[in-house]
DNA sequence: TTCGCAAGTCAACAGATGTTGATTTGTTGG
DNA sequence: CCAACAAATCAACATCTGTTGACTTGCGAA
């Protein structure tokens, strides 16, 4: 009991989460083509060589990235009577506070999604992990279409405000209620049509 | 006369345009990062260097493509009363038919918004002469807001049809009709709220 | 024809990229 | 204390990136 690692500098699964919150970091603010290995590495102090030990290479690493976290991507007591409210809420969340897990993995996919590589990779995520999931709580007649029209609405806003770095929807109301409300009755538009 | 230039193989002026639509197609399949400038030159048949004589280098191309088309990024006959048409029109082009040129711009912005260096020019360009005209055109009281989240509407329809490749939006309704009649009626939605 | 200039090519640069194998270093069990 | 093993580093690779200067070639005017 003596030797309790109390500090332990060679921890591989340390350093392996460390590398992942790293790539997960950059991948959020800017493109998978524009992140260098050497840039995630150098944030945690670190040889670029042992991302590939760890990952297989950089593909391995960003599709890690979308896939270690177990929480799921769509709001579990999630009902057709919250759903605009919980969608609203994720898509309106501070800029630069602190965000919930399925929007920074939005975040992730939307900046990367033009990248031939990287793009594989979201787009089967895309379909199987968010769509078709959203569809199935949703059902009823067409509720295909609502699921890519409810998808699209999140898009639209979160590029808007997260990398086009508009800032037009949130200050103009007299106030943030307000501003959430109308957002919420397009989202209620597009499940009730 | 007997020596019009028929086939003039030296045109600087049609190199010039021959390498900017060239680069203008690669622009719209992948994102700014992922482009080489050798792939453009080659597809003109040309050798790179030829870019940086007449565009300065890459983001000089890139900027080029974006401003040089002299036609409007907003439709001009655009009244209050048809602008949803215009705008659902615009956003549910067929995918794979010859696009609206406006529709063309919005693509490669929404490609390469990511990328550092196509990100400033773009940003730029998104808000100078799409989002503040988009503004001017609806008036009255919450403008701002209005045109960020019809703006917000098309990103995020035309980065799922186009980017992320989904087609769940078009072929779920009995008559293609019936679809742009609902996702007009959420333009409509967003301008009279 | 011949000259000049512009159009276009060639070659090489300097830097960054992802990836790989050999090597060092720290820790742990005997 | 000392081997053994994994963690981490080092060094170099091959390739691709955008960019630059010197070179060649074709066209048009005199």
């Amino acid at each position: 009991m003596t030797k309790k690692p109390i500090t332990r500098r060679r921890d591989a699964v340390a350093t392996r989460a460390a590398i992942l919150a790293a790539a997960h970091q950059r991948f959020m603010r800017e493109s998978y083509d524009s992140v260098g290995l050497r840039d995630i590495a150098g944030d945690v102090g670190v040889d670029v060589a042992l991302i590939g030990r760890y990952f297989g290479g950089k593909e391995g690493l960003f599709g890690e990235v979308l896939t270690s976290d177990e929480r799921p991507l769509l709001s579990e007591g999630m009902t057709a009577e919250t759903m605009p409210d919980h969608l609203c809420q994720l898509v309106t969340e501070d800029v630069n506070a602190e965000r919930d897990h399925r929007m920074e993995m939005f975040i992730i996919m939307l900046r990367s999604a033009s990248s031939p590589k990287a793009g594989k990779i979201i787009r089967r995520i895309m379909g199987d992990d968010i769509l078709q999931p959203l569809a199935d709580q949703i059902g009823g007649e067409s509720a295909q279409w609502r699921a890519n029209m409810l998808l699209a609405l999140m898009m639209g806003v979160s590029v808007l405000r997260t990398v086009m770095e508009s800032d037009g929807l949130n200050c103009m109301f007299e106030s943030e209620s307000a501003y959430k409300e109308r957002l919420r009755g397009l989202f209620e538009a597009v499940l009730q049509a």
